[in-house]
DNA sequence: TGAATTATCGTGTACGTACACGGAAATAAT
DNA sequence: ATTATTTCCGTGTACGTACACGATAATTCA
């Protein structure tokens, strides 16, 4: 490629870098990045003079030039939990930070994985402390345990580690970032694309299954989004709460059976490829059924049209960009924003395809 | 920050770059950067050595370097329409523009702005010519007026300009990428929503609005995508298709009168608001309205529960991320996926704030 | 065989910044 | 006033690459 150099000669916009401001200010440039890194050995009066050229010249530092020339190579650590067979929702998140790691390793940043058992705060524990061992620059995590997560980002503020959340926060914390979704929010809208679906007619059921880990804060609130929404619409309408432990999942004959009602709604907090299946098997397909994530189970249902809508809460994304952050945090300096509640994506038989093709390929620079 | 450093001497991933490849290779780094770039004057045997190497040691240019030694400083082009009072829609994807300008400004980038009439084709034609005369190294442009634009592209194809369609597209163009959506999809999706709310009662009007002009791919396109949708799932439905000149939009009385007929949803393929705003003049708000993309007039009777839903087609992701492109293939010689659909985002009222905010906040690197 | 070409390669400088080192100036101690 | 400190500041090298220039070796021509 040649490119067209005319115009960068009009183009003054050429812009001023520590030689040029090191001779405005009649300095050499050693002192010029001794303020500019504030450590200090510089004389009030010629800071104030560099620093008066800097205001005048408004010198903004390249980072290119920055992370060639700096020997800092951060290294940032993640703290999520592994996924299994039976439970793959932490896999998209994985992803997404393997996918950032490998677009920002040309700036000298690696990442190390330490993931947890997201059922085992011992687990969460352990890692924690390993992770501390590290001495990482940046710190990524899901604080799922609140306890011991919250004792952990304490000891990270005191190292000054700049750390991130995803899928969850705490509160209080001095966390850099939060990515993640409004579970409240996103509960009334299933109870309005509900609402739609069913015009008021039978009984709407909400199901809780085996929230009693990891996802229970999510289940809650997504819970009450869907109720609210209802009480403020639809007051007369019918709604019915199943609690669902994970160990009577197998008995799948009376998994949703309420006597006497006439269904014609589902909203799964959770797991709604356990409902899909059961009403798939009991030829109850003409029942709403609204669920989260785009799992692979659940996708097989929403294909079938048991599942008529999920909603997704972009795991990949949401991992994908707290490393983002971080990465701009240390490396670039950035300002960056504290709350970032994906947007409420509802999927559908007639747009899963784009929508997995899309997000599967993003790159890294969509901010 | 003080960085740890124990790690990276453990660390055996230093990357090797051109110098060592250089020494393995036994000859000068110039030499190297002569096959690098195929710049010729090496003669075949020393070529294969270096070659070999590269290949053993697995090189890869650290772009970082690459551009703060390179002088060139890529200059990039954008041809959208302008947008206007009555028609904001193109402002999203300038902001789009804008916001990625700002971030690879790092990187030498500059982008100029030649923005045209929508409804002129003249205008298309003027600015594209004045776009060749500025000589860009990449184009992004939103191809609305097929013939001239395909006259355009060819010329671009001849000066090996790589050019990315944003908005929509042209068969059999050599565009290095297309960010854009599936409008027949985003009918069928709908379609299925509007499904949902009506449960085949009533009549479902189908509305172009004004669409002899640049929209008119996209009307069609939704249209069919709608009606394949109710022909494939409900036969029987009532459809009605009603194409509305932009003459007769003040023509507000009959905007949408069919006699005898108890129309329960209004598809709109565009200016939602429009039907919005007569539906909300003759106090005819149960009726179901979906329409298409977040502009201020849409928003105002989403909020007010006019509008039911809006599908959004992303136009600053799409414009944002069509200069990413080129700024990758440009800067990085990156692989850029060629077809681009941005998902099909449903906005209702509930989660239209966290959208809206979500939207205007993302930085550049999510990709 | 010697000179004139040409093909092939190495060297030097630059990009903008980081940072170690050492030197000079200013102050303090003797 | 001389030495010893401290404060302040400039120089040099490096990061990995681009590219102009010049040098050497290989080839051709006379």
């Amino acid at each position: 490629m040649t490119l067209n150099r005319k115009r960068n000669i009009i183009n003054s916009s050429k812009r001023t870098g520590i030689k040029e401001i090191a001779g405005l200010a009649d300095v050499s440039i050693g002192t010029v990045d001794r303020v500019i890194h504030n450590r200090g050995q510089v004389s009030k009066k010629t800071m104030k003079k560099i620093l008066d050229v800097m205001d005048k010249t408004n010198y903004r530092p390249n980072f290119v030039a920055r992370v060639l020339a700096s020997k800092e190579k951060p290294r940032l650590v993640c703290l999520i939990p592994f996924h299994t067979p039976e439970n793959m929702y932490w896999e998209a998140p994985l992803e997404g930070i393997i996918k950032a790691e490998k677009e920002i390793a040309d700036y000298g940043v690696t990442v190390n994985y330490f993931l947890f058992n997201q059922y085992l705060a011992d687990s969460f524990e352990k890692k924690a402390r390993d992770v501390l061992s590290d001495n990482p620059d940046g710190v990524l995590l899901a604080p799922i345990f609140s306890k011991q997560a919250s004792d952990f980002v304490k000891k990270l503020d005191n190292l000054k580690i700049p750390y991130v959340f995803i899928d969850s926060k705490l509160k209080e914390a001095n966390n850099l970032s939060f990515f993640g979704q409004n579970s409240f929010r996103s509960g009334m809208l299933a109870a309005k694309l509900m609402e739609f679906s069913c015009r008021s007619k039978g009984t709407i059921v909400i199901v809780n299954i085996g929230t009693e880990y990891e996802n229970i804060h999510h289940a809650r609130e997504r819970e009450n989004g869907f109720k609210t929404y209802f009480l403020n619409n639809t007051p007369g309408i019918s709604l019915h709460v199943l609690n669902i432990s994970s160990e009577n999942i197998n008995n799948r004959d009376s998994l949703v059976e309420i006597p006497d009602t006439d269904i014609s709604g589902i909203f799964a907090t959770s797991s709604a490829h356990i409902i899909a299946n059961y009403l798939n098997h009991k030829g109850k397909n003409q029942i709403t059924l609204i669920g989260y994530d785009l799992t692979n189970d659940n996708i097989t249902f929403l294909e079938k049209g048991i599942i008529d809508f999920l909603i997704c809460q972009k795991p990949r994304e949401q991992a994908f960009r707290g490393i983002y952050a971080l990465f701009h945090h240390i490396v670039f300096k950035k300002q960056i924003r504290r709350n970032n509640l994906m947007p409420l994506d509802i999927i559908t038989r007639e747009n899963l395809n784009d929508y997995l093709e899309f997000e599967l390929n993003k790159e890294g620079y969509y901010e």
